[in-house]
DNA sequence: ACGTTTACCTACAACGTTGTAAACGCGTCG
DNA sequence: CGACGCGTTTACAACGTTGTAGGTAAACGT
């Protein structure tokens, strides 16, 4: 009920309980021996002064600051707004606080960030990386617990959670043709990518059609640079304007797809009678989109949570020397109307 | 090059250039008064230690993180997420970091968020509220700079931004009626509504038909619960089945409004020769759907930029009693194919 | 009965920084 | 020549917390 308002200390604590700061100290910590009774009124000082431990110093003195960092591209492309939305759901499971940052897929303000003061601010980083490649990997041999993610390097020096690229990409076209479909054309594939997830699922979709004794066409290949929904929409033009056919169409991912198939039906294309389609992605938007999108629940979430788990155990770990773990998360296919069975 | 790595202190610096370590904290801190020979010195002790100042011990000593929180409902709504993306690089300029939460729109947690220790953190909050309503503004009276976004609460005791809906809603409706649509259909109206983004909206489009002189007709709102893409398509769906006519559309916001053109769209209506459509937000999906879709921009930019703008201003002030202040951000209508005027 | 463990509590230092006050040397002014 | 001001630098304390070491009783083992 005092005039103005200072935060409560250890001290204004230990004051009014009777006893030593350390011993409120020890109260917060959960240290086992304590009096009861003490125990008691120090919870009860604590309640009356609405005490809040400083995390200043808290974190000065114990160097964990309780707060995770996570580094996107842009929250803008929804794939990362689900994701972050994930890791900060998990984060909070844990107690503890997740601090964004974008990069905008930049390879320059990536290798720039990961050695930037905010550093300090975190106890780890979870770093889904898009402008840097395997050549860089040394980058990421830095002081603080860190996690990658993304499709960009394998085999480096860190913990890595990603996604069964290669086997999903081949299930999602494995789909496509159980419905018998033979010409499936792909939208959204870089030009010489062999790493990434560009050249990884293409491998997985000419692992397919391998499999099924399908020969390979590039004619059915739409090349894009980015994954937007603009690029999607483009590319299908373009595949549309060389005349080629195709009775089904595999979207690298949701976005890309999504803007194909409005060309499809821009054309007088029916989806799924006259080209069925599949994405990648799962985004919350797949489930609502004309017809619904049929895709790859990539284990997003299942990321996410492994991501955050993984983290907080190396902060946790005196170990340093831990080998750096390979995490692959499941995937599944989501069937929605665009791959439905032609009705009887 | 020593073994085991410990983050340099300006112990270190100090010692490595011969001074003080109060006066390398000085010419970190741009302190005028030293010499050029000294500050030289320090500064190359600097670059030899690739000395980085600790954060924690920063702001315990003075109080600041250097950190601020935003604070929405969800990063998988489109909406928050490139809001999130815009407060981040805004405040990337301004030199500080965001941490964000998510609140779920629960207005329990909202509150509870507003007074957790994780506020330490940071040095004030931006707070998009969408549980909370007026009733609740005493919660906004903190001990921290606090910035508030959206509709829920006018007049409380905290700096606002927020945009012009009823303005911009009624420049919508004018815009329709300007292409010579008189049977206007909303998506998205909430039962009851007067304040909040839907009533204030649905305010804007009555103002409008009043001017024009054309009468409002229920028969035309539909109503939805949320705002998502999946209960556009719903109400829409409803409004076609309800028979009744019309010619344009106006979606409170884009989700709902692409949910809804899916629907007319399968229903064999074509958009804008049929029905005209207008959304609100301007949404990154808006650019790309088919029909491109006309939409406000309600400033979601320039929001971001005002509220961190604002939020740093009252972190910077020592004048607490400042008034608090209402700040609206300008609209402008995005025209595209949606309400493209018919072909000569 | 006496050393030894155990439960409980405390004093003190330290984390790395910045604010305060003061000291130092040097030129200037009366 | 002493007082003063100014530019430059420093010593010291303080922010609020936790780790370390130690201290005091009571409980235990022999």
């Amino acid at each position: 009920m005092n005039g103005d308002f200072m935060a409560a200390t250890l001290h204004d604590v230990a004051r009014i309980a009777g006893v030593s700061i350390k011993t409120v100290s020890n109260v917060i910590n959960d240290y086992p021996h304590i009096r009861s009774t003490t125990k008691q009124r120090v919870l009860d000082a604590i309640a009356e002064l609405d005490y809040q431990p400083n995390l200043s110093a808290r974190s000065l003195r114990s160097g964990r600051t309780g707060v995770i960092g996570l580094a996107v591209p842009e929250l803008s492309l929804s794939y990362f707004a689900e994701l972050a939305d994930a890791v900060i759901r998990s984060a909070e499971r844990h107690g503890v606080t997740v601090l964004i940052e974008q990069t905008g897929g930049d390879r320059a303000r990536e290798i720039e960030l990961l050695t930037s003061p905010r550093r300090q601010l975190t106890d780890g980083l979870i770093f889904s990386a898009l402008g840097m490649d395997s050549d860089d990997s040394e980058y990421l041999r830095v002081g603080y617990p860190l996690v990658l993610l993304g499709e960009r390097i394998f085999g480096g020096p860190t913990d890595h959670v990603t996604m069964r690229n290669v086997d999903a990409a081949r299930a999602a076209t494995e789909h496509l043709i159980a419905l018998g479909r033979r010409r499936i054309a792909v939208i959204g594939a870089h030009e010489g990518e062999v790493i990434g997830s560009a050249g990884l699922r293409l491998r997985g979709y000419r692992e397919a059609l391998e499999a099924a004794g399908i020969p390979f066409d590039p004619a059915l290949i739409g090349y894009t640079t980015l994954w937007h929904r603009s690029n999607g929409a483009d590319a299908m033009r373009a595949l549309l304007a060389s005349g080629v056919e195709f009775d089904a169409v595999f979207g690298l991912n949701d976005t890309l797809t999504l803007g194909a198939m409005r060309v499809l039906q821009e054309a007088g294309l029916r989806i799924p009678k006259d080209v069925a389609a599949i994405g990648f992605d799962d985004l919350d938007e797949a489930q609502y989109s004309l017809p619904t999108l049929t895709t790859i629940d990539p284990g997003r979430e299942e990321i996410a949570e492994t991501a955050v788990r993984v983290l907080l155990e190396r902060i946790a770990s005196t170990d340093l020397a831990l080998p750096p773990r390979e995490i692959l998360a499941d995937f599944r296919i989501v069937e929605r109307e665009s791959t439905a069975p032609a009705a009887a």
